[in-house]
DNA sequence: GGGAGTGGATTGTTGAACAATCGGCTCCCG
DNA sequence: CGGGAGCCGATTGTTCAACAATCCACTCCC
């Protein structure tokens, strides 16, 4: 898995540089993605610092684009910013861990009692449901996270709005982060497969109210699972 | 209101060059603030184009600098980039009307369900209520705007989430561009701030379903109300 | 009168320079 | 031998100046 999918390339005619692009045209929000992209997958990991000089040489772009999209991914908690220190990788505690299940407690539950429930948006949950059904058959744990993740995308896209489905993506590369910090991911997803259909069941019955008391409900226990581990287990 | 309050200087020896936090430390958020407060004064009307040169040397920082601040104001929706074009003040039309309103509708009755309803926070919505009634009576539209505002952020804040404030505070910040927008500003706050108030006393009743419900309400007849004037005043 | 072509102005990006600050090292002193 | 003050190198924060790419408006030609 390093090559292929991923678009390595900048501007210049040095090294590893192709795919980009366009020369003249935001190279800024596409560094920006590079490196989420590696953030999500694991290298870079939580605390990693970030040097300006060598990632600008090694991605060949110029050290003031590589600080714009510092600012970005900043601005999204991926990466934290210490002045006259550097940047890191955000490496997120037991306090970011609390903040990012007040948010999801709060919009995703919401998404489900007030969003709009049009019959391809349920078709796509269920969808969803059955991969991760799939991929829990299969044993295939990273499928699984995927689509747990995608699911919970997908019910806040409920909302219809594309400013709260930006807050939940942000969220859930925070979650993905937490996910990185934890060398020994176990499976966490497992036991959430079954909510998940449960949820999904609810939606397509109707029983809005009773959803989101579920999922709420099931976010509390995940969030306390995810706590303890990260105490027993996050260094 | 011109002087005294406004954060005026840039980092150089040169002209309106005072009361910048520190030298060698951000002058990027530095920036990013002055440019939002002249904004939402109503200098800088939507639509305005922000030259980066012309900015850059009236306010004497560095055209690289002023690039920075720009990135967070788009991030935030308050100002729009257009590629090879430039920056401008952002020109919310109705589709972004909308978009504020699904927000609102989504995170607001969120909070009042399942925020912290703790004594304090309660006696901090009613104190704000006071003053949008107080406000009222005096005939000061400015004033109840204000507190209009206040008191929505103070809901969101029950949820207790960072992040969902700072959320709540670029969505309030857009709603200040669409008032801007439109000239004749009639007094939209009078008719709410008795709205506010019954909301308030639901919540200490400790009625939050009912005050959730209400809340959704007046959001939709607000945003009806918006997007009317919008039609016959907006351009 | 309408459309292609051209010139000027503005943005996107880069590279290098300098000041400020931090971390670690050495050196001195007790 | 231990501990703290002071210095040095490395990195970040900010600015300046240049060049390429793009767009707008104007002119000219048919």
């Amino acid at each position: 898995m390093a090559e292929g999918t991923e678009a390595q390339g900048p501007p210049g005619t040095t090294a590893a540089a192709r795919a980009r692009p366009a020369a003249h045209a935001h190279t800024g929000p596409w560094l920006a993605q590079v490196l989420r992209e590696r953030i999500s997958a694991g290298e870079l990991p939580p605390g990693t610092k970030l040097a300006e000089q060598a990632l600008a040489e090694q991605l060949d772009v110029s050290r003031n684009t590589l600080r714009e999209a510092f600012g970005t991914l900043s601005a999204e908690s991926i990466v934290e910013r210490v002045p006259n220190r550097g940047v890191f990788v955000a490496k997120p505690e037991a306090e970011d861990v609390r903040e990012i299940y007040r948010v999801r407690r709060m919009i995703e539950p919401a998404a489900l009692l007030w969003g709009e429930l049009t019959e391809p948006a349920l078709a796509g949950l269920e969808e969803i449901v059955g991969r991760a059904v799939a991929a829990l058959e299969a044993g295939d744990v990273p499928g699984m996270a995927d689509a747990n993740q995608q699911l919970h995308g997908a019910v806040v896209s409920l909302a219809g709005s594309p400013t709260l489905s930006t807050v939940m993506d942000q969220t859930l590369a925070r979650m993905r982060l937490v996910f990185n910090r934890m060398s020994d991911a176990p499976d966490f997803h497992t036991a959430y497969a079954e909510r998940n259909r449960d949820l999904v069941e609810l939606l397509r019955a109707g029983r809005r109210e009773k959803a989101a008391t579920a999922l709420r409900a099931y976010l509390d226990t995940a969030e306390g699972e995810l706590l303890d581990h990260l105490r027993r287990w996050g260094r």
